[in-house]
DNA sequence: CTGAAAGCGCTAACAT
DNA sequence: ATGTTAGCGCTTTCAG
């Protein structure tokens, strides 16, 4: 039972009560010698200050607090690093949230935060495409990852048509010059995506082919399509697969390889949103990493900046560039064929 | 300036500040009509309730609190999903924190969350070897996480000889004979590994080499030693390559293609780990998945179970079975050459 | 259901 | 440099 409270302490160090409180938040004020003292009755006691009433008496609190959609995909987890080393670097500490997909969640943990006093909040947004502010006029500053808003606020995000431009653009010096490609759009950003792939095709003289309704999101659905595909006769085939995500990706180049067709000496195969959970399948796969640690070092920025007095627009936006990360399932056959220059680890953003 | 109050919201409710603070904690004591105006008052004010005000006056905290080393490494990942699939289950919200590697920050979090009246509160602490009781006596439940104690408390934690002894029964079933163990095994998880996969081997007399000394744990500590020990003539040539991490096993593996040999015809090659940000590399990677949700669920339980009033013994230890995932780079030679039946994606505990 | 009031443990003024 | 004291916003009593 660690029930020592602040009394105790100043009781068993000999000192008065607003001593240690000194001693804790200001030690510079204390004596020295007074602070051992005070410091050893605190261990002795295994004292814990209590954080809720520290807050409520005013203290200002130092941490940010953030909320991610899951733990699930590599973005949030890239945006959590970012986050996490850049309020560091500021002296900041970090508490993060997972909303396990659940809007309900994301907004209670927003609100909870906010009633903890936090220096400020940063979230990024499940379905971008249905989104609200959902809070008004907070007393705390927020910072929205992953989105471009309409609505006034602060906002830092990718910018993904060049994601989309960048792999189209990639595969296209790669020899491609039919490309299929396969996802479901239904997300703004995955839109955009589909948007920057499509205006570089039509720059670039590349032939187009989008399969994006359905439920087309998991690595099986991508087997399907991949085999089919793969399956086509001679001009018909597409020379280039584009998943919209890695793990649909993935799946797609498993299904070429299991209609007997060689990657990437037959057809070329591609991800689009760099995550390393679906690095696991037959080939590396070429993708792109959005750069979601800048994403999270630049929310904090724009917190911390805040926090220095700056004044920033009603509608702050700010867009972060994708990264290529190019590996085998793109290749150039001559490096594939011979497996003798690995395309190394290339982690790009990950390490 | 969402500078409202609890009196405030009862004002513009036209009731009692009491019945606001009951709509909120209590709601079935409220006449539902009463309640309906009280919340269009919450929402017309944007009322966030201050949770430091709350725990100070003596709300209980459905809150727990996780301390994570870091964000980058998949065990501490599925530990995070399993800990929050299982808090929210049994209706507790979750908050992580990651220490970013350093033992200060761990301790600095640890004593937060304790401060915070969290409910309970999980561990996964970084060096398991110098590892010592943190905090004495907490008032608060502490379930360590992934290390197994020796002083009372409470230790959820894999098999690290099981996983050990798990890898090397698998490569013995491919057919490896002289195996070769790279890896700094100073960290006492790894160690146990070790000591596994030499039972193991002993038992099935399969001869190996440890290369265990030095600092040697980056891919490109692996790259160096994978092409020496691919180098090696005939009979001193291991058949079989295994890095106490997914890292160094992915360097090893570009090691031995860039010595000319192939994978996993000449050499077989597997990782320890179970990390995904591994395997991007030449060739998709065996390894074992430390079962992190399972143990982050299991951590849960534990906290639980106390919180209902059940008594465990001072010193509670839970050991969770690892799982192995069967990839290219130990497949047999038949299905690696024709890449026809492609081993999936295999993602196991990870989707 | 209301209204009033007693703290919860701490910080920051203010005296000393 | 140290001691004293007034709240911070909320939850709970307890009597209406």
């Amino acid at each position: 039972m660690s029930k020592a409270k602040i009394g105790d302490v100043a009781r068993e160090a000999g000192v008065s009560l607003g001593t240690v409180s000194n001693a804790l938040n200001h030690p510079e004020k204390v004596r020295p010698e007074t602070l051992e003292h005070i410091n050893a009755a605190i261990d002795r006691l295994g004292y814990v200050p209590n954080q809720g009433a520290r807050q409520l008496a005013g203290g200002t609190s130092r941490v940010f607090g953030l909320v991610l959609p899951c733990l699930d995909h590599a973005f949030s987890l890239q945006i959590a690093n970012g986050v996490q080393a850049e309020a560091r670097r500021h002296g900041y500490d970090l508490l993060i949230a997972s909303a396990g997909n659940d809007d309900i969640l994301e907004n209670r943990y927003m609100r909870y935060f906010l009633g903890a006093q936090m220096a400020g909040v940063l979230v990024l947004p499940m379905a971008d495409n249905a989104w609200k502010p959902p809070v008004q006029t907070p007393s705390i500053p927020i910072v929205y990852l992953g989105i471009h808003g309409k609505t006034p606020g602060m906002y830092v995000a990718a910018d993904n048509e060049a994601q989309g431009r960048a792999i189209l653009e990639h595969v296209h010096s790669r020899g491609a010059h039919r490309v299929a490609v396969v996802g479901n759009a239904e997300f703004a950003s995955l839109s955009l995506r589909v948007r920057g792939i499509c205006d570089a095709a039509r720059e670039l003289g590349v032939e187009i082919e989008l399969i994006g309704r359905g439920d087309w999101d998991s690595a099986s659905d991508g087997f399907v399509l991949g085999k089919w595909f793969a399956e086509r006769y001679g001009g018909m085939r597409p020379d280039c697969l584009i998943g919209l995500t890695d793990v649909l990706a993935a799946g797609l180049a498993d299904g070429v390889l299991a209609a007997g067709k060689k990657i990437p000496e037959d057809v070329l195969v591609a991800g689009c949103d760099g995550n390393p959970l679906a690095w696991g399948g037959s080939v590396p796969l070429t993708t792109i990493a959005s750069p979601g640690e800048e994403i999270g070092r630049r929310g904090v920025q724009v917190l911390v900046d805040l926090m220095e007095g700056k004044r920033l627009d009603v509608l702050h936006q700010e867009m972060v560039e994708p990264k290529l990360l190019a590996r085998m399932s793109t290749a150039t056959t001559r490096i594939a064929r011979k497996q003798a220059e690995p395309v190394a680890l290339n982690l790009g953003e990950y390490l």
